[in-house]
DNA sequence: TTAAAAACATACTAATTGGTATGTTTTTAA
DNA sequence: TTAAAAACATACCAATTAGTATGTTTTTAA
């Protein structure tokens, strides 16, 4: 890495942070600058705009993340419904990133800014479909191999159990506490269950 | 109602709009008193503040609202799984206010406002934990009428319901297309039916 | 009818915002 | 070694922000 690819990614990551606890909107470049200790020019040697660095958080922080925490622990999966139940828990529970106060930073900027910004609508968009295609493809692969029954729709699964996860995490923000959290995995596991 | 009332609720009102389509922080108090047509005095002679307002648009209009649309259509429910289908299918459908585009406006605060303002934190939980407490005691209805399982935990029910609804508010928006809604609906009654 | 309080109007302010103009320093390639 | 391009630094700017100071008009109650 260049010394130059060195300090983008250096103000992409803090800026990620920021955003992740603070919102889109009421994060300023300002602020990015003073925490990554970079000059408005530097920043702006980047980016062209504060829009083009948040695109560039999405595909080059966020996607990368997502794809590491969601997509790989579920493919080749030999149990999908306890690995999609794994992965949840361990989403919840033990990513080091992920805060409880803070929600989903794709979620986040999803509700944030796709009313209003095409741009970060499509690039979200991308992201998102990409993690339901591997829920998908994850209880495709359990109806073949016979843990998932055959009447069993993967797409509305798929949809059913991600919104169920925005939502928990929603929850969790909102009341400050983990106990919906695990009232969710238990019923998250029932609901698993019949699809067996 | 007075005229002074008459000209605080059409505050509220509006103001309530436009943060439901744009966010909180992004909606200005000059363009809530231009879209109003009351004057900068007007506006700090009914809220002393920016945040005093929002917390009246939770009190004043969404608390109210969200009563109307989820907890009296589930009050003497008879077959509860049956009509909390049929609420979250209005409400994703049917409801004139509700647009696909703009999510949900509870959950819409929720994430944009609890990890910095404790005030519309504490109002907002107390929002969603009666929308909540209504699924449950529905839930139990069922229980005790025979159409619900008796086996099914009715908290675990009402955080899943009601986060898998958030979720897909949230999908809503990002792919601004209702299908996902129907995939939804129809997981959602393969699941309500795994109750019974 | 009238005085006082309630309701609203106007003009301003200090702070913050995203972005730019114009530099200087560092790296790179000939 | 050196010139040019890349990378970064500093000082600024116009627009917008929440909020205030100081009015005027309208209601209300005696």
């Amino acid at each position: 890495m260049t010394k130059a690819s060195i300090t983008r990614h250096a103000i992409l990551e803090k800026a990620f942070e920021i955003i992740y606890t603070k919102g889109y909107q009421t994060t300023s470049i300002d602020e990015i600058i003073a925490s990554t200790k970079v000059t408005k020019g530097a920043f702006y040697y980047h980016f062209k705009t504060k829009d083009e660095m948040g695109l560039a958080i999405i595909n080059e922080i966020l996607k990368p993340t997502m794809q590491n925490a969601f997509i790989k622990p579920l493919q080749n999966a030999k149990n999908p419904l306890n690995e999609i139940y794994d992965m949840t828990k361990a989403l919840l529970f033990d990513n080091p990133f992920l805060k409880l106060e803070y929600g989903c930073p794709a979620g986040n900027l999803t509700q944030e800014m796709t009313p209003w910004n095409v741009e970060f609508g499509k690039a979200l968009s991308e992201l998102i479909l990409e993690w339901q295609q591997t829920i998908e493809n994850c209880i495709k692969n359990g109806i073949e191999n016979e843990t998932v029954r055959k009447n069993v729709n993967p797409q509305q699964v798929a949809y059913f159990i991600m919104s169920s996860y925005w939502g928990i995490r929603n929850f969790g923000k909102v009341y400050n506490n983990t106990d919906c959290y695990h009232s969710y995995l238990k019923e998250l596991k029932n609901y698993l269950n019949s699809l067996g």
